[in-house]
DNA sequence: CTAATCGCGGATAACACCTATCCGCGTTCA
DNA sequence: TGAACGCGGATAGGTGTTATCCGCGATTAG
């Protein structure tokens, strides 16, 4: 799928699918089932419904089961912040993993200077605080609001159309 | 090598070797070799040396040959930031790659819409820009000082004696 | 000059994670 | 009852990470 070289940090490209599902979601009625948020976005419906589970499972949406299923916005958008959807799909844990090689070698730390994380991992562990701020400040009500600004004011009225067929 | 399960937006461990061994760099009289270097930290020799040749491409370290060879910063330490390894290593590709599904389905976005990066797309490139910030105002000079801070003053002391043997 | 040391780049393999699909099960409702 | 739906496990292919090994060219001690 994926054409280019790729390297370096990377993010699950379900996440992309999440969000945009969780917009969709803002401005629906009622259920929406996997299926119908699968071909909204023209994409894989038996993979899109895994990480509708993570974000089930993550509390942010409410599944209903059966034959009129699907998933609602457990909260309103405006508390639903990018962060939550991407902690959901990748989970929680940070991205950079200390292996305490200062602990190795012929020189070794000691276990008095080893009480706290080292200036690196401090560094690092700033930084991706930094990350979740910033994506812990948008929500899925201003993505919404983007779409509009965007796609014109009568872009969610032929999305609940279409829902409802 | 790691024996939890692990999720999510995950930093080559690589990395850490590399911020080490530029902390390390900076504390040195001349030429270190990669042999030096991975016996300092306990770790794989000709897998190190690979990341260090990263450094060198990315014109972070300067590598001699022959003899008495090794790696020397080509910058002073107060010169070269965290950010700088991190990109070295891990590449400059963002960690968020759009996959333009909004041009997807049956109401996909008009061309005039898709001018520009949409709200998602936005909101994940300004976070990744508030993390690369972080990491852009940490030094490799930086890191010393809270070596010694963390680790005594005669830490590097130890250190020049090692190198030196 | 010779040999030892060193950096460089390619080839290779094991492993983990991402992507994607399929199936069976239980639930709900027409 | 049957159709639609969510849930979880099993499975498979692709890609990136981790790690090692080899040959090559460069440099220097002896
Ligand atoms: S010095 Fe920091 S990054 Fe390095 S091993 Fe220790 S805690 Fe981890
Ligand atoms: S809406 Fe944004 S994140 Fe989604 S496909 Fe379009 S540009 Fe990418």
């Amino acid at each position: 799928m994926y054409s280019r070289r790729m390297a370096g940090v990377k993010m699950s490209g379900g996440v992309e699918w999440a969000v945009h599902c969780c917009v969709v979601l803002s401005q629906a009625d009622g259920p929406v089932p996997a299926q119908r948020l699968a071909e909204f976005h023209g994409i894989s419906r038996t993979y899109l419904a895994k990480h509708l589970q993570h974000l089930s499972r993550a509390g942010l949406v409410t599944s209903t089961e059966g034959r009129i299923g699907g998933y609602v916005l457990t909260r309103p958008a405006g508390e639903i912040s990018v962060l939550d959807v991407v902690l959901a799909i990748e989970g929680r844990e940070p991205a950079f993993r200390c292996t305490e090689i200062r602990q190795n070698g012929p020189l070794p730390a000691s276990p008095a200077a080893c009480r706290r994380a080292c200036g690196v991992a401090r560094a690092m562990h700033a930084a991706e605080r930094a990350w979740r701020d910033s994506l812990g400040a948008v929500t899925i009500a201003d993505l919404g609001e983007g779409v509009l600004e965007d796609a014109g004011p009568d872009t969610f009225v032929h999305l609940r159309e279409w829902l409802g067929t």
